[in-house]
Parts: C-alpha cells; structure tokens; sequence
DNA sequence: GCCCAGGTGGGTA
DNA sequence: TACCCACATGGG
C-alpha cells in the first residue's frame, strides 16, 4: 500500500467532520436499506422506505405481513423490485426464522458466523452484509462500496482493479478495529466519492486528500 | 435520449 | 478465474 489509510481517514475527518451515517431510526430499517441500495440511488431508496415506514413495514413483523404485491408496490422507486422482494423475504426469513426477530440477540452474537450466514441468504453479498454488520449489529467491520474502491485506487492507495477483499482487509490492517471508527471511515470514503470523484470522470479539483496524492498526480479512470 | 446510482446472482468459456 | 448479462426506477 502506497499511502497511509489511516491518514487518509484523519484527514477527511478533519474536512468533513464525522458524518454519524447511516440514515435510519432502527436497526432493522438500516437491515432493509441495505438490501434496497444495492446498485441504486439514496434518493430512491428514501422513497421506498417512506412507503414501508406509511404502512407499517419497517418492523420485521410489519414486512412479513405485506403480500407479494404489496411489499413490490412499496418497493418499487427503489428498482429492481421483484428481485429486491425475493432479497427481503429472504432476509426476514434469516432474521424471524432463525434468530427470532431479535435483533438484540444477533448483536451479541459472534461476527464471522454472522457474516457466513448472511453471506448464504439470496440476495446478501459482501457489501450487503458487512453493511448490515456495521450499521446494524454495530460489529467492526469496514464496508466496501463502489465509491471506496473508486477513490482508493485513484488515489493510489489501493492497486487499480483491487478486489473487495484486498480493500477490506487494507482497512482492518491500517485501522484501528473499533466499530464507532470504521462506520466513520466508510462514511467519509462516500462524502469524499459523492462530491469529488463521480463516476468516470474526474473530478477531484479542491480534493482534501490532494496533499496525500502520490508526486506522479492523480491515477486516472477508476 | 443517454448515463448513472452505496450490487448480486447466474451463465459461459 | 474472468468476463458477460439481467435486474428497474428516477435524476441530471
């Protein structure tokens, strides 16, 4: 690894100041964003939360209670909403039938079989999971995401095309393995993603880590 | 109209 | 393992 992770975090932090994601009222809620972000807009996802929240479905047992039909229709803003039915309904079937609903009890329990059960559930994957770890079973885990492996390469911190797992575990090596942190650090990677590195095109005048850069600039393109 | 967004699973070589 | 592709809506 080129620079350090741990600068990287400190001085975002210091630019953006903590930025106390995710955005929900309760662990469940946070269980359902997880699962509806994926490979989609925030703004759309709001929309489908404030659907579920108007009927009554941000409770696991609320969830479960809505038909087929009901959970697509409430789901929908959010895209790929049959797919995304099948991945609640196989989340609730994880949390209510397994684990009671008890949501205080999952968090006590151990964080690499939580993760391998998650990571069996359809529709659950790397990103999903240590999401659901972190922002809601508050386990130190670092979560990976499209905007952390964006800006990380392109900063020379992480190899270009670097893995999920090569990421993840550059994070735990560097950071301290304290949940409150690690929530912080992703956090931060996604303010910095949002606003200076969009998608293909760089965008990165103004940057806060561009003291940090390496002597040869920027890496261009993902 | 076109590209993109806080992924994942399934198929093919 | 390494690529493809489908999945769907809303905003710029």
């Amino acid at each position: 690894m080129r620079g350090d992770l741990r600068d990287y975090v400190e001085r975002l932090l210091a630019h953006f100041g903590p930025r106390h994601w995710w955005p929900a009222e309760t662990p469940f809620e946070v269980m359902v964003g997880a699962v509806l972000t994926q490979n989609t807009a925030w703004t759309n996802v709001e929309r489908a939360i404030d659907n579920l929240r108007r009927s009554n479905a941000l409770t696991p047992e609320g969830l479960s209670s809505l038909s087929t039909e009901e959970m697509q229709e409430a789901i929908r803003p959010s895209g790929y909403f049959r797919q995304k039915e099948k991945k609640l309904r196989a989340l609730l079937k994880w949390l209510l039938g397994r684990h009671g609903g008890d949501i205080e009890k999952l968090r006590a329990g151990e964080t690499d079989g939580l993760r391998r059960e998650l990571l069996e559930l359809w529709g659950v994957g790397k990103e999903t999971a240590d999401s659901i770890l972190c922002y809601a079973l508050t386990k130190p885990v670092f979560v990976v995401d499209a905007y952390t492996i964006r800006v990380l390469s392109r900063h020379g911190v992480v190899r270009r095309g670097a893995t999920y797992d090569e990421v993840q575990e550059s994070a735990h090596a560097s950071l301290p393995r304290d949940t409150a942190y690690l929530n912080e650090a992703h956090a931060l990677f996604v303010a910095l993603g949002k606003e200076f590195c969009l998608s293909r095109s760089p965008r990165c005048a103004g940057c806060p880590l561009e003291e940090l850069l390496p002597a040869g600039g920027l890496k261009q393109q993902n």
